[in-house]
DNA sequence: ACCTCCCGCCATGCT
DNA sequence: AGCATGGCGGGAGGT
């Protein structure tokens, strides 16, 4: 029942009227028709395969799809094989292939696991749904059409959607149905996790581990042992109840069955995952740290190395989707131990609370129990853990996300019509260039910088023009978004709020229906403890220091480089960048500038895309920076730490996490040798901050894959860093320029289906950078790091 | 030999 | 009972 139902929806990208059941019937047929889609799109434009048919975003799909067959792996693989497709590295078409060929061919058109790697999936899968797509259009995605499309088997979907859920990127709508919500809510939601994180200590929980690992390498008789029973202490003991799962209103589950599952390891996993990220400095995480922890939290006792394994191969999974995403991508720690693997945080700068949450909290505790019973439908299995939900929603606010969302259904529910024409042309427009693979790469990269770089801001996108326009909503969106970008406040406002958490004030933008700029739903989660809980912030200092330069700061600096060089691969064909000849490769473009702030993004690009030369060199530049500024080692570093050094880490209240967590970090780094002891590094709250300043004394990266380059080793001197960091920011500042913003962000669209609420991005509480400053020179003064050096690999991630 | 992580069995839980 | 989900870990491809 439900299932014909849902088939009934049609979804956005595919063609409506279809939706047979029949098509089931047969693997084969699907896998040829993926095949042609695959072909065709190098040579011809048009799109063969069902799967896109119509849909509005099909250019983008299709783009991305070659982008995709493009990538440096598949690439690699062909020339290892020596096929040189075009692209057409996509599995399916080598399947469709092995009919005709035989033997080796046979085996060589076969796909390579590589091409079956989750990754590359959810690649695919991604490509099929713009970034932000129009809320006015119906953003419902059939499960089972999904993996018949892209030829894989359900559970693999469910792994991807997993993870997106975990972001809001998608919302269960109803069995076997998803919702596409796209980027719209993910500044928001990562704000929130990145609260949650500060609330749990994760900070303090990293450097615990670090601290023991340390410990460990000295004293060589004891025995590693994953468990950490700091760790565990530190989780719930602390008074810190784990949190819930993270949900943002109009993302929330919708189908209680559904929600109620049990734990929905995986989302909760790669919350905690990404939370991790947002709240370390360095921003690198390791997956035996990331494992430990998340293992810790759940049954410390228990760890055995099965357990680690397995914690461990799922985060693999997950990163797989979160590097899609551009959210993360590999990179290699190598200590003296020898390497380990870990991933960069690549995405966006998050303000420290850019959802406010974390004031928000004192509402929701009395909220909670209320709102607990509904919640626990929504959401409570998210978190699992230990009871006490975190976060949580008001009630308000609930009440308005269910208003809004019955609206947002209808007109889901809507005909949608539309679309895909307009698509299809700009995809064909988009033909026209000589390489389309140049073209593509240059797409891929563009939208991979730009989507790692920030999300700041959100912007709704709305996409109102008139016209044509929703049809191609999912296209405008980006112009849209572009133009909020001007509005960098949402992100930014932190620094200007006190920090004070109010969480009254929080509470307050929830409600309000947004400001333009708002991002998308507002929403907090609260945690249920917010009794205990101080704000974070609060605490100390108020004073934001970047209020204004915030656009600029570290987050270009950093993120930028590091996206850049993630994405080299394609530069080459950066020419293709002209966004006026391309509209829709434009669009894309476009759309992933959303998040940032336009000068970073745009003045990067811009940059990088003037000439190929000078954008490779600036490039390798970039990626100079980023290791440096990701990684840093110091090779010396001292050592131990004061186990005091974190007093919040033992002890249960709430103190006002900043302070501990700048500690955290700053001592974090130190241990990692990311920084030297006198250098300290600013948490990156807000946006932009630029994270670390450490010196460097050498680090040695390893090149991507994707050819970036070459690469290794490289020193840095900070100094040398700090003004790579600072031109780039000044430039990205400058270069706000994107390209058109064609409308109004007043999108009031808004309040169609989405409400943003202002307060999200407005509450910011900034003080987490004063903070850490703060924490940092005591702390600093405290900590030794042990010697070690690290060296960080950048590793394209599969 | 280790790192990744695909694959799909099978438990869980809703319909 | 049947089906949708998704936990889980064996084992194999890659390097």
């Amino acid at each position: 029942m439900e299932n014909e139902k849902e088939n009934l929806f049609f979804e956005p990208h595919k063609r409506g009227l279809v939706k047979t059941p029949l098509k089931e019937s047969t693997a084969a047929n699907i896998v040829l028709a993926e095949i042609q889609p695959d072909f065709g799109p190098l040579t011809t434009p048009t799109k063969p395969k069902e799967i896109s048919q119509g849909e509005p975003w099909t250019p983008t799909a299709n783009l991305k799809m070659l982008i995709s067959a493009v990538s440096p792996e598949i690439r690699y693989r062909d020339q290892k094989r020596g096929l040189s497709d075009n692209g057409n590295g996509l599995p399916e078409a080598r399947d469709c292939l092995h009919e005709h060929l035989s033997g080796d061919e046979y085996e060589k058109s076969q796909p390579s696991r590589k091409e079956k790697s989750l990754g590359l999936l959810c690649h695919k899968f991604l490509a099929r749904y713009p970034n932000y797509p129009n809320p006015a259009v119906n953003n419902d995605i059939c499960l089972d059409e999904v993996a018949e499309e892209l030829n894989v088997e359900r559970r693999r979907i469910y792994d991807i959607v997993n993870v997106l859920e975990s972001l809001h990127m998608v919302s269960r709508l109803a069995k076997n149905r998803y919702t596409w919500h796209g980027r719209h809510n993910l500044n928001q939601t990562l704000g929130t996790l990145k609260s949650v994180g500060e609330e749990n200590k994760y900070a303090e929980q990293i450097m615990m581990i670090k601290k023991k690992e340390y410990e460990q390498e000295f004293d060589f008789s004891k025995s590693y042992r994953i468990e950490d029973p700091i760790i565990k202490s530190n989780t719930g003991q602390n008074g810190h109840p784990d949190m819930c799962f993270v949900e943002l209103p109009g993302v929330e589950f919708r189908a209680a069955s559904v929600n109620s599952r049990k734990d929905k390891s995986l989302r909760v996993m790669s919350q905690k995952f990404v939370m991790l990220f947002l709240v370390s400095t360095p921003q690198i995480v390791s997956l035996e740290i990331a494992a430990k922890i998340l293992i810790g939290e759940d049954h410390v006792e228990d760890l055995d190395k099965s357990k680690f394994k397995t914690k461990i191969r799922r985060l693999y999974d997950i990163a797989n989707v979160l590097s899609s995403l551009d959210l993360i991508k590999k990179v290699h720690v190598t200590e003296e131990r020898g390497r380990k693997p870990a991933f960069k945080w690549t995405g966006p700068e998050i303000s420290p609370n850019s959802s406010g949450l974390g004031p928000v909290l004192p509402f929701a505790a009395s909220d909670l129990e209320g709102r607990r019973s509904s919640k626990e439908n929504c959401a409570k299995n998210l978190f699992s853990t230990r009871g006490k939900p975190n976060f949580t929603r008001h009630p308000s606010l609930i009440k308005l996300v269910k208003s809004i969302e019955s609206d947002r259904r209808k007109i889901n529910s809507a005909p949608t019509s539309p679309i895909k024409t307009n698509k299809a042309e700009s995809s064909q427009n988009s033909v026209p260039f000589p390489s389309k693979m140049a073209q593509l790469a240059a797409i891929c990269k563009m939208q991979l910088e730009e989507q790692s770089s920030d999300p700041r801001k959100k912007v709704k996108v709305q996409l109102a023009r008139s016209g044509h326009c929703k049809p191609v909503a999912p296209l405008d969106t980006p112009a849209n978004a572009e133009l909020e970008m001007t509005a960098p406040s949402l992100i930014q406002p932190l620094g200007v709020v006190p920090l004070i958490p109010s969480p009254l004030s929080s509470a307050v933008p929830m409600i309000l229906p947004q400001a333009p700029s708002g991002p998308s739903y507002a929403i907090y989660l609260q945690p249920a403890q917010a009794q205990t809980m101080t704000p974070p912030q609060g605490l100390s200092p108020t004073v934001c220091p970047t209020p204004s330069s915030n656009a600029t700061r570290s987050k270009g600096s950093t993120n930028t480089t590091t996206e850049n060089a993630a994405n080299d691969a394609p530069k080459s064909s950066a020419s293709a960048r002209p966004g006026s000849l391309l509209p829709g490769l434009e669009r894309q473009g476009t759309k992933n500038r959303d998040r940032e702030p336009a000068g970073e993004r745009g003045s990067k690009r811009a940059s990088m895309l003037e000439d190929s030369g000078s954008k490779k060199k600036f490039k390798e530049d970039l990626k100079g920076l980023e290791n440096v500024s990701t990684l840093m080692v110091s090779p010396t570093s001292v050592a131990a730490v004061p186990v005091g050094n974190s007093p919040a880490l033992t002890s249960s209240h709430p103190v006002p996490v900043q302070n501990p967590s700048s500690a955290v970090v700053n001592f974090t780094l130190q241990h990692l040798g990311l920084i030297s002891p006198g250098v300290q590094v600013s948490a990156s709250p807000g946006p932009g901050t630029v994270p670390v300043s450490p010196r460097i004394e050498a680090v040695s990266v390893t090149p991507e894959n994707a050819g970036t380059q070459q690469g290794r080793a490289t020193k840095y001197d900070v100094s040398v860093l700090g003004q790579n960091q600072t031109n780039g920011q000044s430039v990205a500042v400058t270069g706000a320029q994107q390209p058109v913003p064609v409308t109004p962000k007043g999108s009031q669209l808004v309040a169609e289906s989405f409400f943003r609420t202002p307060g999200g991005p407005t509450k910011p509480g900034g003080s987490s950078c004063m903070d850490f400053d703060g924490a940092n020179n005591t702390s600093i003064g405290t900590l030794f790091v042990p010697q070690r050096k690290l060296e960080v690999s950048t590793e394209d991630v599969h």
